[in-house]
DNA sequence: GTAAACTCTGTACTCGACCCCAGAGTCAAG
DNA sequence: CTTGACTCTGGGGTCGAGTACAGAGTTTAC
């Protein structure tokens, strides 16, 4: 699913350039381009030449991936650059938000469940098994 | 890194006995085999028996994992088993609490923002630039 | 005594986002 | 005009925790 190159991709940066001014690695731009986020631009000779503008792009991808959007959600944005979708734009960012709630929602039990067990652990007498160890055996420990 | 076998692992369930009273995979079993977190008993005939208190220690194996531990705290964990080395075990549990605890920090922060832009594209009128395409394009936008 | 259901070994595949390498060709500076 | 740094294609590997499957052998229930 290689973008379909166009005149207007091409530029003056080689891929090494674009990659240094983008801050990625050459394999990074090369499998963006794979996934269908970067345009291939038609070679110039025998090495392909990149617009500066593809650092933008490139950014883009980086910002989205920072709110913990995929790749394939960011590909999505992309296609809907324009601006002129809103709705469309919305959902992919709510859809987003859900797995992140359901993430954190997650991470929350298990750190209380963990930083209770820890405290306990602590605190409990070595005479008794450890609080830790007892839950994840699913052992009944007493001590009021 | 196959665990020993012992007689004392041998018993009465086949694997997919033990594998419905545990419920979970027959491959998940032969996988924890693999890593270290089960014990490979002593063949009867062509077939592997294993002893009922294996069921625990698959449970002991899911429900660390329901804690956010990877399998291998958990085979750390069951070296530990015995609830002696208490520091050591405490180690493992905080080691983790701090990794959840990154996570969500990160997670909250895409969250905030993520939810914010979305507020904002909603009462963002028609005629400026979506802000969440906006903010990923790092375009400057106005609206006091 | 046979057929269904099981078990064995071994290998490959999944997901997501890359990283690394080999070998061949090419470009640019001095 | 050479040499070193780059680019190309194509492939494989990584992490974590499994799942899937092939093909052969074995048990067990009827």
């Amino acid at each position: 699913m290689k973008t379909v190159a166009t005149a207007s991709n091409a530029g003056t940066l080689t891929i090494g350039h674009l990659a240094r001014a983008a801050n990625v690695g050459v394999e990074t731009i090369r499998y963006y381009q794979e996934r269908g986020l970067l345009p291939v631009p038609v070679a110039q000779g025998a090495y392909r030449r990149y617009s500066a503008h593809l650092v933008g792009r490139i950014r883009f991808i980086k910002r989205g991936q920072e709110l913990g959007l995929t790749l394939a959600e960011i590909t999505e944005l992309l296609r809907l650059e324009d601006g002129a979708d809103r709705p469309s734009i919305r959902r992919i960012a709510n859809a987003r938000l859900v797995q992140i709630d359901h993430k954190i929602a997650d991470l929350e039990r298990m750190r209380s469940v963990l930083s209770l067990l820890v405290e306990q652990c602590e605190h409990t007498k070595k005479s008794l098994p450890c609080p830790i160890i007892a839950t994840l055996a699913n052992v009944q420990t007493a001590e009021a």
